[in-house]
DNA sequence: TTTTTTGTTCTGTTATTGCAGAACTAAAAA
DNA sequence: TTTTTAGTTCTGCAATAACAGAACAAAAAA
């Protein structure tokens, strides 16, 4: 595993978190998981391999636990918290991310309830704007549902080829 | 039509869009948009209303222009530009909130190629994270087609009422 | 032609965000 | 008991983002 090339995806990865909003630091950090051998790293093995302070990591640490997406485990006899991406979660992380659908919709709604019928065809875009919203939230639990379908059929095959 | 209603969805709907990315005048002026009525304005309309320089509503109606959110029509005999929601492409301002999506995928999918096979379990859940991203993007397309028929059925219900 | 309108672009200021460093806490270890 | 470990929280600084104001441009109007 070239340390260079493991670098050099967590800064790859970074960026995608970052344009979606993420700080920097979080978006390196979640990298590095996906990345790390074992997967599971205490806190000092994060704050140097990230080269960050310990509040950042502290604080980076504890958004992302906020947004679902890490957790810790521990052992017993050992103090320490070995912190890993939380990937039985992550269906929850990408749902989250639909609450501003929900919120949208839920304006526009307002709106067209407030908009006089002066403009028709302009309520006509905002309803159909609407319907958009609606089919999409309204699609979600659709396709989480066959990702659990998914996710059985992945955890059998991975059985299969342990036996 | 409450003038203090109106600012206050306003900026309701401003918040709504700032906990999605958006600059806050960004959003104030969606919001803006939405309730206008007409609901085409003009550059100094925009600037009144939100309170805004000149500069501001400059960047941000280029900011949205990007994004697919706002166009301008015009009217013969008349210079100004009248800018307005973009209602037919906000299919697509939605469409590309899912390039993050696609982006993620693609980093776990290469992810996946780089890690080892020790920790299997681990690998598992990756893969479970990837075919959740693949799923969602699957289904896009799907219920872009949903909402394409949903607006012929509004506009044919329109069109009934007004005939 | 000069002037006005309708914006745009550039420069600087303010507000916010992201992080470092140090002080702090709780529990374990010595 | 004191000391060390494993983190957290607080304060402040540096980078970035959001906006204002002024200078600018292009076209229309006078």
């Amino acid at each position: 595993m070239e340390e260079k090339k493991v670098k050099d995806m967590v800064e790859r990865i970074g960026i995608v978190c970052d344009k979606d909003g993420m700080p920097p630091l979080a978006g390196r950090m979640v990298g590095f998981f996906l990345l790390a051998e074992p997967p599971h790293k205490t806190f000092d093995e994060l704050t140097e391999f990230l080269q960050a302070s310990k509040s950042a990591i502290s604080t980076t640490l504890r958004f992302l636990e906020g947004q679902g997406m890490v957790e810790y485990i521990t052992f017993s006899g050992d103090r320490k918290r070995y912190f890993r991406l939380s990937v039985e979660s992550w269906g929850n992380v990408i749902l989250s991310k639909m609450d501003f659908l929900k919120m949208m919709r839920e304006r526009i709604a307002a709106v067209l309830e407030i908009r006089s019928d002066a403009y028709p065809e302009f309520n006509l875009g905002l309803k159909s704007m609407h319907a958009l919203y609606d089919i999409f939230l309204d699609g979600m639990p659709i396709l989480m549902q066959k990702w659990e379908e998914k996710v059985k059929e992945l955890k059998k095959e991975s059985e299969g080829t342990v036996i």
